[in-house]
RNA sequence: GCCGAAGUGGCGGAACUGGCAGACGCGCGCGACUCAAAAUCGCGAGGGCUUCGCCCGUGUGGGUUCGAUUCCCACCUUCGGCACCA
């Protein structure tokens, strides 16, 4: 080593190496040294510049568990070596970051170990920031955003007031969901699986009956659908599409018989005519009023058996549908026909208006109520050359498309299936809206957001309750309402707010009288519905944000996180932002432009990271082995960023030595001879700038892994030319500047280290990416593939341009062609120019 | 049941618009260096066979095509989401 080192600074020219002394590459060393000069000379801090193009990216900010998960690092580092690479491409990039801090965690830990919340949530931000820290990310430190700090949740609970005073925040009672073990509701986006768990917990949920706040997401539900200019994954928009749920139909007023109007929705209102009966949930208001005298015990006895069930497992039991007659009528109002009303669960009060009409001939779950309990069939649609529906012998419910019968005037018109589009179905509507006996109308399956949460660590919801006055907000200049610190927790998780002798005594912001604090906390999701706006103006107290960054930073252009978010933060945040556009706080129609998702690092034996599994991996233990460069290197490497894959211990060695032969690439001379042939200099650049092309468009589209492996080729096409005498040529001296400049975002430090040992001015982040030498990446000459009869015989080296004529005379010049041919003129020659060429014998 | 994604060597993965399947890396084998090991460097490898060459091969079975991992049809498996949504 020594002696080659010496070697080296004999025949290096100066500006190839500076330092007089080669020495190992070791991450440790120059790591934490480069971190704390970019962080002190303020390189990566984003401030407005009209004159450049501005690059918001951003990354789902973290909660401060406490430590940093691999997880966390496989999100981030390609996150911000993409954000590097559009600073090299000459955008003014923002890259923040800060912390989720609200939540449970910490507060459950407060009731177990009695360290509070606050304390251990900034303890675990301290670490957490050093964690971070030694990533070698483009942070800009400056704009960081903590939404537990009174400075923020302060503007929290300022956007809950505009909500209100525009009549989309409001509190009702309402059957909610209950997580036990977390003593609190949930929104139903936050309630997962068949068994209806704790998004958080895992705990089966259950139902009570509870007066909430709720946002009103509902009344965006149409525009959340609009995903027009968004750069979204097919994969989200098709999860919050079906999550949202819209249906097509008609509202249709059934009247009974004691006078009451039953407002039903239905997506075939084309089937009108062969509704035999209707169906009420068992919780429906009208359900009293409709049941007889001989029927009310049986009614009553199977309402509160379907109230139990809701507390139980009401997906575990089996589909058999159950149900009671009321004793009540009703009339059908295209036909007058007198119909009986019943009740069953399987009519949900949440979706739709609570009560169905059934049409037992065209829908399955209908059918098997009629057939179970007897009720009439009608068919009203034939499908065409079939035999003709008969509602005593049908054996299913017919589903599909037809002609419609037993339908007086509307017989005979076809009807394709659901939907506003089909003609019979417009035909109908129309019809409907004429007679003033129904209208069109678009149901959904999203609900409205509940955001009460029974809990202390959160942001307090700003609202007072007085006898006489009722709920009224806070005003805004007393806010925050800053959470007491002063409080105990019990063993049953009840929230201390609750319990706080004085905090919820105040006075009616309307009358002055004594009032009550609202004492429920929000849904951390609101906090994070936001968090992109706070972290454009930290700093600033006049607002949420300051409009001059808004103006210049917003939108989020390129915004990263996990899938599971779909339905929960990413539907929220736009919510959000759709509301406060409407409300003249925001601007535009979304808030990220374009949205990618990692997939997830599973552990070495293809499971799920788990601290019970005992697989879990500690990015802080791999930096120190092995340096931040070589695990963000590792992790763009090992898998298709978008899919996941499973860890690989020795895998991770893999980048270590790619980055140890790249620092002897550079620092170390060759062995090799000191004359190159002009073959060998075209070749390297060749191989440089075709590299380049490939790694620009990678890094465009997300394609990490190809990035690493294209450098890698490169690097082993590098050290035989540089063994060939290219070394200290000018193409050499090309090649490691390009090599450098597309290493960088990858591996910031080891590429800054080279940067400097190769005497280049400080610093590497603030070069411009590279161009593509078009002319230089070009082949001059290639492997064309021959087949015969489609099957690889051969193959043949052409000129680059060559023609298909020369290219067909060179292959059937070929030995092996002839062999084939046999003498014989081929059939048919296809000649595909640069590819390859097939012929057919 | 419905919706979506994915099936390629021992493993992770690559393959631009239908054009050389298996790049790159891990692991493995052999060799060099070493007293030895580690590290490093070099070489090898999809499977099979009657091995100077041929056959098979991208979940399975068909199809389109000169040519299919790529397009079409049917199916199987795995994963994710939804689940009586009228």
């Amino acid at each position: 080593m020594l002696l080659r080192a010496s070697f080296a600074t004999f025949v290096l020219k100066k500006a190839d190496i500076r330092e007089d002394k080669m020495s190992d590459y070791i991450p440790q060393e120059i790591e934490p040294k480069w971190q704390k000069k970019w962080e002190a000379d303020g390189i990566y801090n984003a401030d407005i510049d009209p004159t450049r193009p501005k690059h918001y990216a951003l990354t789902m900010l973290p909660y401060p568990s406490g430590d940093l998960h691999i997880g966390h690092w496989y999100a981030m580092t390609p996150s911000d070596a993409r954000a590097r690479f559009m600073r090299m491409n000459g955008y003014n990039v923002m890259f923040p970051i800060g912390f989720d801090a609200f939540g449970l965690p910490a507060e459950n830990a407060a009731i177990k170990d009695g360290i509070h919340p606050k304390i251990r949530t900034y303890q675990n931000i301290d670490r957490m920031r050093k964690q971070l820290r030694s990533m070698g990310a483009m942070w800009d430190w400056r704009r960081e955003a903590i939404s537990s700090d009174p400075e923020y949740y302060k503007w929290t609970q300022w956007f809950f007031i505009q909500l209100y005073k525009h009549g989309l925040a409001y509190r009702k009672m309402a059957p909610v969901d209950f997580c036990p073990k977390c003593n609190t509701t949930l929104a139903r986006e936050q309630v997962w699986g068949e068994d209806r768990h704790c998004e958080r917990c895992g705990t089966p949920v259950i139902k009570k009956d509870l007066e909430q706040w709720f946002f009103r997401t509902t009344a965006y539900a149409e525009d959340l659908l609009n995903y027009e200019g968004m750069d979204w994954p097919e994969r989200v928009r098709v999860l919050q599409t079906n999550w949202i749920g819209r249906s097509e139909g008609a509202s249709v007023n059934f009247t009974t018989e004691t006078g009451d109007v039953i407002e039903v929705f239905t997506t075939r209102p084309d089937t009108l005519w062969g509704a035999t009966f209707m169906v009420l949930a068992p919780e429906h208001p009208l359900v009293d009023k409709l049941t007889t005298p001989e029927h009310k015990a049986e009614v009553e006895a199977y309402k509160l058996q379907a109230a139990r069930q809701s507390d139980i497992d009401r997906e575990a039991a089996d589909k058999e549908k159950t149900g009671v007659f009321t004793g009540g009528y009703a009339i059908n109002p295209v036909n007058g026909a007198r119909i009986p009303v019943w009740i069953a669960d399987y009519v949900l009060m949440t979706y739709g208006t609570g009560a169905i009409m059934a049409v037992p001939a065209h829908d399955e779950r209908d059918f098997a109520f009629a057939r179970k309990y007897g009720l009439k069939v009608i068919p009203v649609i034939q499908p065409e050359g079939e035999p003709l529906l008969d509602g005593d012998t049908m054996e299913a419910a017919y589903v599909g498309p037809g002609r419609m019968i037993n339908s007086a005037h509307m017989d005979g018109t076809y009807v394709s299936g659901k939907g506003h589009a089909d003609p019979g179905m417009q035909k109908v509507i129309q019809w409907l809206e004429q007679e003033g006996r129904g209208k069109k109308t678009v149901s959904y399956k999203l609900r409205d957001w509940l955001i009460s949460r029974q809990r202390y660590w959160g942001a307090p919801i700003p609202m007072i309750r007085c006898e006489k006055c009722g709920w009224n907000p806070v005003h805004e200049s007393e806010l925050p309402v800053l959470l007491p610190e002063d409080v105990e927790w019990r063993p049953t998780g009840e929230s201390p707010l609750k319990l706080h002798p004085t905090w919820k005594d105040t006075t009616c912001p309307v009358c002055g009288g004594p009032a009550e604090r609202e004492t429920d906390t929000m849904d951390t999701f609101m906090c994070s519905s936001w968090y992109h706006l706070r972290y454009l103006s930290p700093w600033y107290h006049q607002g949420p944000f300051d409009p001059k960054e808004y103006d210049y930073w917003m939108p989020v252009d390129t915004y990263t996180g996990g899938i599971e978010h779909a339905n929960m933060h990413l539907i929220y945040t736009r919510f959000f932002h759709k509301a406060c556009r409407d409300m003249g706080i925001t601007k535009g129609r979304e808030p990220m432009i374009q949205l990618r998702n990692q997939g997830m690092v599973l552990g070495e034996d293809h499971e799920k990271m788990s601290k019970s599994r005992g697989n879990v991996v500690a990015p802080d233990e791999l930096v120190e082995r092995y340096g931040a460069d070589a695990v963000r290197a590792y992790l763009m490497f090992f898998a298709r960023w978008d899919m996941g894959a499973p860890w690989n211990s020795s895998g991770i060695e893999g980048t270590v030595r790619w980055l140890r032969r790249v620092w002897a690439m550079v620092t170390e001379a060759p062995s090799g001879p000191a004359a190159c042939s002009d073959e060998t200099k075209r070749l390297l650049r060749r191989r440089v700038h075709q590299t380049l092309r490939r790694v620009s468009h990678d890094f465009r589209e997300f394609e990490f892994n190809t990035i690493v492996s294209s450098l890698m080729e490169l690097l082993n096409e590098m050290v035989k030319v540089k063994e060939a005498g290219a070394y200290g040529t000018p193409e050499w001296n090309e090649a490691v500047d390009i090599y450098l400049r597309m290493l960088a975002p990858v591996c910031p430090h080891i590429a800054e280290e080279l940067w400097e040992r190769t005497g280049r001015t400080y610093s590497v982040h603030t070069q411009p990416w590279p161009s593509v030498d078009e002319e230089a990446a070009r082949e001059e000459e290639i492997v064309i593939p021959v087949q015969v009869n489609g099957k690889l015989r051969d193959r043949i080296t052409v000129p680059a341009d060559a023609t298909e004529e020369q290219i067909q005379a060179a292959a059937l010049a070929s030995e092996t062609v002839q062999q084939y041919l046999q003498g014989k003129a081929p059939r048919k020659i296809i000649v595909v120019p640069k590819r390859l060429i097939n012929i057919v014998i």
